[in-house]
DNA sequence: ATATGAAATGTTACCCGTAACGCAATAATG
DNA sequence: CATTATTGCGTTACGGGTAACATTTCATAT
């Protein structure tokens, strides 16, 4: 575990020029004969050279190549695969990913601004639209490109692209309604932001009123959003208002654990109550019932998400907001439609 | 989008002190007065200053806060959960986590060594044990804690923690054969690493044929290995080979996809066929059955990880190689033992 | 008052590359 | 052959902090 630290300085003394010339020679931005170029080159390999990118980045006085991305945590795929669709963009093009993970927290998010910032990064892509007034003070005086996510908003702070995940929930609600549900049950994790989640419930629980139905919810606190949650989420719910007929969670993986909740009961789905899940995820195909659900275009977003922070890095022209939409999938887990004029998917997906 | 880099100096200048003078009160380095505190601090507040620490590393030759991190791929959640486990125990210690995704391709993983060894990271995490022979001498001679994760080794480059997946393979492989299979059939994904998936079939192989059994492979080039994987390799394996009578996944997500081809085609579990996962994901435990898996504890992994590489930036004496074992859970989806005399779990955890 | 040590503050040099500019050697041109 | 471009390479200064050392200020003891 020695330190091979070697410097620019060293390979220049080594190849008998200055380190200038050395440094033109490995940036290869000509200005050299091809002997000194080989020269120098035969003493980066023999010594071992590594540019130090931190003094390159100090020199010019230049951001770094470095991107923060913020998502509330990687347990849920929904995330993991925002992150997938950023990395892969952002590495085709030279850059990299500075993971912050804020667990649904604003302070968290804050502190990791305020760290992530220190490092001179080129731009950062923070997931939802709230954050703490400290963390907008940040935001704004970064004078680096910002990317909202996922929380689609027509004045973001400077870039934006995502989905109205009120409309998302309200699509639903409606839809449901349509098919005579009226006794409406919701199933979600709850945490101290005003979230996308939030908004869908918002939306589902206005669809849900105009419809004439009511929304009876269960929040689970501080909890993550996967297949367990949903299937004890269920239960609470079912033991304090039994007269439910149609269950909305707040994603698929929820909802597919509630499925086996109520299976495990003997419930007969859609027969004896509905399911409709959110997010479209894998799973949603992959079991013996089609989930009611709604797809939304996740790794898109978070392809748009890098591609619009490196247009602005380099300061090409750009779009600064992209609503991206949702998709409503009707599924065999809720009943079949009433009335035959809604026979086709519902599409808001925008190009 | 103004640039509002205000440097120390400017604080400095404002608060009417010397540069060093405020570096002491931003770092509360002690050897200043009250006074001088909030004139400075004052300033800082006023013009909104955040340091650069890109400043600080290079001033001090120090090594920065960065960790580099790389995992194979986000869509599989078992290394979202490596890298969540790795990340929270990071921030917790002020490191803050460089994402690196190899996509399974050893020159992508040599490629990202490369970049971030130069930003002066404190510390490299890498998944996996085979790299390329250039990556391999840039992690040697990097002088920074490299822990190699997921497959473990006891002879690392620097640290590792994991569990052995050839041993985890046989381990299903022979309690499969206990269970009297004999017609073995495997489905899994395939890149051009050498990795621990590999490990795992090729135990998994040794132990059928001890058994006297054989094994038909389905391996899907370059491919997730998800549900939808899982269903259609299936169709491909029994398309090739009817006469299997127990298949082995990469992991549990592709065995419920593998579940659910079976189902749709009429057969019976675990009557007419055998189903066993890997790495009991949360998915193993709320379907209607009880996958026969094998447990690995995921997120305990990254955090070991995580503590072995910050004891060894902060010089604390740390054990370099941790093997964390698996666990065996028999579940629904095999048929039940002919011998009674394994009927426990088949536990191979360590401590 | 004066000496003395501690506390507070300032000065200088440096980390490692690169921009900007200067100069010498070589090649092209009249 | 003299003059002018071009090429190849070197020198200097700088970025934003901090270590190490130097100096001033202040409180306390003599």
């Amino acid at each position: 575990m020695k330190n091979n630290k070697i410097s620019l300085a060293e390979v220049a003394r080594a190849a008998g020029v200055s380190k200038m010339t050395a440094s033109r020679v490995i940036r290869d931005e000509g200005g050299f004969s091809e002997k000194t170029r080989h020269k120098v080159m035969a003493e980066v390999d023999r010594l071992g050279y590594l540019p130090n990118r931190l003094a390159t980045v100090f020199a010019g006085d230049k951001k770094s190549t470095f991107v923060g991305v913020s998502i509330p945590e990687l347990g849920n795929e929904i995330f993991a695969q925002l992150l997938e669709g950023i990395d892969r963009k952002l590495v085709a093009f030279a850059h990299q990913t500075v993971l912050g993970m804020t667990e649904h927290a604003l302070d968290q998010e804050e502190a990791w601004i305020e760290t992530v910032l220190s490092w001179q990064p080129a731009g950062l892509i923070v997931t939802g639209r709230s954050h703490s007034p400290r963390a907008m003070q940040l935001l704004k005086g970064a004078g680096i490109p910002i990317v909202e996510i996922w929380d689609f908003n027509s004045n973001p702070l400077d870039m934006c692209v995502g989905l109205n995940h009120f409309d998302s929930g309200y699509s639903m609600g409606r839809y449901l309604g349509e098919l005579g549900y009226t006794k409406f049950g919701y199933v979600g994790t709850s945490h101290d932001t005003a979230n996308a989640a939030s908004s869908r419930l918002a939306g589902f629980t206005k669809a849900a009123e105009d419809a004439g139905g009511t929304v009876k919810k269960k929040l689970l606190l501080k909890d993550v959003p996967g297949f367990y949650t949903g299937l004890y989420g269920t239960e609470q719910l079912l033991a304090a208002h039994k007269d439910v007929d149609v269950i909305f969670y707040q994603n698929d993986n929820m909802a597919v654990g509630g499925y086996e909740y109520c299976r495990r009961q003997g419930l007969e789905i859609p027969r004896d109550i509905g399911i409709a899940g959110w997010g479209d995820l894998p799973i949603a195909s992959i079991q013996p019932y089609r989930l009611t659900s709604i797809a939304v275009p996740h790794l898109r977003i978070g392809q748009i998400a890098a591609e619009m922070l490196l247009a602005q890095v380099n300061q090409q022209p750009i779009k600064r907001t992209r609503d991206v939409g949702f998709k409503l999938i009707p599924g065999s887990t809720c009943r079949m439609q009433l009335k035959p004029d809604i026979d086709e998917t519902i599409d808001h997906s925008k190009t």
